[in-house]
RNA sequence: GUAGGUAUAGCUCAGUUGGUUAGAGCAUCGGUUUGUGGUACCGAGGGUCGUGGGUUCGAGUCCCAUUACUUACCCCA
């Protein structure tokens, strides 16, 4: 049999695990810097956790988990006319699959926050790193199974989660080294256009149409929306929003225009002054971007999106937002929230690309020094020698096989990127001094076991 | 779901208008070197050319089907 892996799911190697590490540890000790506190939550949720929040075409990607033992059920003419049914339209039968993997970490967390609500004092600051799974298609930068970094607070209004959400993001990609744009709008904004242009319905197909404005340009947005059954004169309303250009200050100009006459409107134009006003990023680009939609349905103020500001491939690696009525669903009232999401596997792939990783990272070796011998009598001494070394805290291995051949000892060091090699042979043991060579410099020096500890503690 | 591309050694890929025994680099193993790696030289193993069918005297090469992978669209981290 060919060994494979499914489709959009990846193995890591020691290498890309230590590039992956440094990401993943970077962000941790910032989430940790400003607050949160981590939680975890199981790879599969009951389906009906996670149904009917990410829009119909998110719910589509949901990774279904066949019931076991379906061959044991006791009703199989009902579990027959359920496949059957589910051969002809996309509904969900609990008889069928009444559990699923996790699509985001925003539902579990809301899922989770109502269920300890007695619990959990608020304002509820906390940070998840765990995988999600999509059943996407997956291309370049996109994966069935890949992680996010979610920091989000919950059980709070106040727009100082949202200047505190900026400047963890401002801190994490600056000290990732990665140059950003961090582009946001407001839902409200959105949604202040639908009923401009009184087409409340179609607040969805709107968002989704302009948000491609980049990309299909103007024509193909204004194409797009008749296709949705946007009226005509709907469409011209909107034209002013396609066309504008100018910096932040111009938009919210725009906005004013536009929105600024309706409740919805007005309060959504007071939000993103605020943020412009009161946010402080040193490093990401901060750009208010009134095309931004994002497709999660969940979102109902400010939402937030982040992309590479260099290379070519710049896909989203970063989204998130404010959620006022996300824990409602399951029974909890009044509780906004709001939160971003790290996707480690684009930032990766955005810093390979742009090649910034620190240069030792994915070449160290966390073994800082083997030992080489000749024969059975020398390994042992060495094995003796290791737990003493390991005792004071470093780092080192005996080579396992026992082997005459020194060089293919050295070669498995070197390969393996190991600092040091202590060469063990009768002559060392009997002296007391044991040759130790720096791999990098090709020096040898004889050392005894207190000066060799030193020098590797110093080195 | 829609549209393209690719499939040859463990990996990355050559392979001419269809023509003898299908090649290279890397990796692996061995040797040059029985106490010294990263740089040198020599050698070895490893392939049903994705699968099935067709055209042909002859197919890795052309045609059809199929599967897998991949890219773009949709959507998204």
């Amino acid at each position: 049999m060919k060994p494979s892996i499914p489709k959009g799911t990846r193995d890591f190697g020691p290498a890309e695990m230590q590039k992956r590490q440094y990401i993943f540890n970077s962000l941790r000790l910032n989430f940790e810097l400003f607050g949160y506190q981590p939680i975890e939550t199981p790879s599969m949720e009951n389906i009906s956790t996670l149904t009917g929040k990410y829009g119909e075409e998110g719910d589509q990607l949901i990774f279904k988990i066949l019931n076991s033992r379906i061959h044991e059920h006791k009703n199989k003419e009902l579990l027959k006319k359920e496949f059957e049914l589910s051969l002809e339209s996309s509904r969900n039968s609990e008889e069928l699959t009444e559990k699923a993997l996790r699509y985001d970490l925003t539902v579990p967390f809301a899922r989770y926050v109502v269920m300890n609500q007695h619990n959990i004092s608020f304002p509820f600051k906390r940070y998840q790193i765990q995988p999600v799974w999509r059943a996407d298609r997956p291309q370049k930068g996109r994966y069935r199974e890949f992680y996010q970094c979610d920091a989000d607070v919950i059980g709070s209004n106040s727009l100082v989660n949202e200047l505190d959400l900026i400047s963890l993001i401002d801190k994490s990609f600056k000290e990732l080294n990665v140059p950003v744009v961090l582009k946001f709008n407001n839902r409200k904004i959105l949604s202040a256009i639908a009923e401009v242009i009184n087409e409340p319905d179609k607040i969805i197909d709107i968002t989704v149409a302009i948000d491609k404005l980049d990309k299909i340009g103007k024509e193909g947005v204004n194409k797009e929306l008749a296709e949705k059954g946007v009226s005509d004169d709907a469409i011209k309303k909107l034209q002013p929003l396609l066309e504008f250009k100018g910096d932040n200050r111009a938009k919210v100009a725009i906005l004013q225009q536009l929105v600024g006459n309706t409740e919805t409107g007005k309060k959504g134009i007071e939000e993103i002054e605020y943020l412009l006003n009161n946010s402080t990023p040193h490093f990401a680009k901060m750009e208010l971007d009134i095309t931004l939609a994002r497709g999660l349905n969940y979102y109902t103020g400010t939402i937030f999106e982040v992309k590479a500001n260099a290379g070519t491939f710049t896909p989203s690696i970063l989204g998130g937002g404010r959620y006022d009525d996300l824990t409602g669903i399951f029974g909890l009232v009044n509780m906004s929230g709001v939160g971003i999401s790290f996707g480690i596997d684009r930032i990766y792939d955005v810093m390979e690309e742009l090649n910034i990783f620190p240069e030792q990272i994915g070449k160290m070796s966390t073994t800082k020094i083997m030992f080489a011998h000749f024969d059975e009598e020398t390994q042992m001494h060495c094995i003796k020698l290791s737990a003493e070394l390991r005792d004071k805290g470093i780092a080192c291995e005996v080579y396992p096989d026992a082997t005459k051949k020194l060089g293919k000892q050295f070669d498995y060091a070197n390969k393996k990127n190991i600092p040091f090699v202590c060469t063990v042979g009768s002559n060392e043991i009997t002296a007391g001094m044991y040759a130790l060579k720096d791999m990098q410099k090709g020096q040898q020096q004889q050392l005894n076991v207190s000066d060799l500890i030193q020098f590797l503690k110093n080195n």
